[in-house]
DNA sequence: AAACCGAGCAACCGCACGTTG
DNA sequence: TCAACGTGCGGTTGCTCGGTT
C-alpha cells in the first residue's frame, strides 16, 4: 500500500547549493531527465538533497533559458496586469513571461515592483477631485487581488513585440478561489466608475478575445490602439462617462495603496488617443464593458462636467474603503484626497 | 574600521490536490 | 475505497551583501 517514504530528512543537506551539486544535478537531468520521480532523483544523481529541493533548484536556477537580471517595463506591466487580474498566482504569471520563474517574479513583486507602484501613488494627489472619484470608484469596483480574471498569453517570447490573446484555458479551472470572493455588481451599463481589473496590451496591438467562458469575461480591462472589440455585446464606445452605474460592493480588504498604485500605473501607460476597454460583471449579472478613450490627456472622468459633486459623493459613499481618498466634510475645491 | 540596518534573493516549509497501490 | 505518497504552489525565512552611521 502506498509508496516508499519520500526522503530521509535527517541525512539531507540543506541550505545553499554548491557548484558541485549544481553540476551533478544538471548533468543528471540533462542525461536522464527526472524519470517522472523527483523524490528518487537525488539518490540516483548521487546528491544528498531532498527531491523537492532538487526540483526547486532545477526549476529556479539550473533549467535552460532561465532569464536573470532586470525586468523590463513590459514585463513589469504584464506582471501588474496579471496580478491585478488573478492575484498572487505566480506560476500562472510566470507562464506568461518566458524565462522567468514564479519565485523570481514573486520576489521581484515583493521587493521592488510593489514599492515601485507605491511610488506612483503620490502623483495621484495632483489630480482633480473628479479623477479622485474615478480612482476611488476604481478601487471599489476592483478587487484587484481577488477578482476572477482574463488571462493573457503571449504568442512570442518577446513581450515587447508580441500580440496577446485572451486565453480561455485550463488555468481557469484553478481560479476557483477567485470566484469565491464576495463581489457583486447589481447593475448593468458600464461606466468609467466601474473599471475593474486591468490587463494591458501593447498600444499598437490588437486584442483578440474570444471569451468563450463567461467567467473569463468577468473582470477585464485592457488597452489598445485600433483594438477590435471582443466584448460579448460588441459594443465599442467611449460614452460610458455619461452612463451612471450603481453597484454594490462587498469586496475584501485589500491593500488600498497597492491597488491605487497599480491602477495609476496602468492608467499612465495609456497614451493620448488610445482607448481603454473596461469590462466588469459575470454572466449572471450581465457583462459590463465598453471603451473609454483618452483624449487631450484626459480620461472621460477627468471632465468636471462628467461628474457632479453629489454623484461623486454617491460613488464614493458606496465604497467601504475610500476614506483615504475623500473627505466628505469638504466640498468643491476643498475635497481632499491624499 | 566596526557595527548596524535594510534590501534582495535563494531556499525551505507546509498545504492542497492529484495519483498510486 | 482510501491511505500513503508525489508534485506543485504560495508564503515565509534566513543568509548575504552593500550602504550608512
Amino acid at each position: 500500500m502506498g509508496r516508499a517514504p519520500c526522503c530521509d530528512k535527517a541525512n539531507m543537506k540543506k541550505g545553499p547549493w554548491s557548484p558541485e551539486e549544481d553540476a551533478k544535478l544538471k548533468e543528471f537531468l540533462e542525461k536522464q531527465g527526472t524519470g517522472g520521480n523527483w523524490i528518487a532523483l537525488p539518490q540516483k544523481a548521487g546528491l544528498k538533497r531532498c527531491g523537492k529541493s532538487c526540483r526547486l533548484r532545477w526549476l529556479n536556477y539550473l533549467r535552460p533559458n532561465i532569464k536573470h537580471g532586470e525586468f523590463s517595463d513590459d514585463e513589469d506591466r504584464i506582471i501588474c496586469s496579471l496580478y491585478a487580474n488573478i492575484g498572487s498566482r505566480w506560476s500562472i504569471i510566470a507562464a506568461q513571461l518566458p524565462g522567468r520563474t514564479d519565485n523570481d517574479i514573486k520576489n521581484y513583486w515583493n521587493t521592488k515592483l510593489k514599492k515601485k507602484l507605491m511610488g506612483v501613488i503620490n502623483p495621484l494627489a495632483q489630480r482633480k477631485p473628479q479623477q479622485a472619484a474615478l480612482f476611488s470608484s476604481l478601487l471599489q469596483a476592483t478587487s484587484l487581488l481577488s477578482s476572477p480574471s482574463t488571462l493573457l498569453s503571449s504568442s512570442s517570447s518577446s513581450s515587447s513585440s508580441s500580440s496577446f490573446t485572451c486565453s480561455n484555458n485550463s488555468y481557469y479551472s484553478n481560479l476557483t478561489r477567485s470566484f469565491a470572493d464576495p463581489i457583486s455588481f447589481s447593475s448593468s451599463p458600464m461606466s468609467t466608475s466601474s473599471l475593474a481589473t486591468a490587463s494591458m496590451l501593447h498600444p499598437q496591438e490588437t486584442f483578440v478575445g474570444p471569451m468563450q467562458n463567461d467567467q473569463v469575461k468577468d473582470s477585464l480591462m485592457m488597452f489598445g490602439g485600433e483594438a477590435s472589440c471582443s466584448s460579448s455585446d460588441g459594443s465599442c464606445n467611449n460614452q460610458m462617462s455619461h452612463v451612471k452605474e450603481e453597484y454594490e460592493y462587498s469586496g475584501g480588504t485589500n491593500n488600498n495603496n497597492e491597488q491605487m498604485g497599480l491602477q495609476n500605473y496602468l492608467y499612465n501607460g495609456v497614451e493620448d488617443g488610445q482607448k481603454l476597454m473596461v469590462s466588469r460583471g459575470a454572466a449572471a449579472h450581465g457583462v459590463l464593458n465598453g471603451w473609454i478613450e483618452k483624449q487631450n490627456e484626459l480620461w472621460p472622468g477627468d471632465n468636471p462636467l462628467d461628474y457632479g459633486l453629489e454623484e461623486i459623493k454617491q460613488l464614493i459613499s458606496t465604497s467601504s474603503c475610500n476614506s483615504f481618498l475623500f473627505d466628505e466634510n469638504k466640498t468643491g475645491e476643498t475635497v481632499m484626497y491624499y
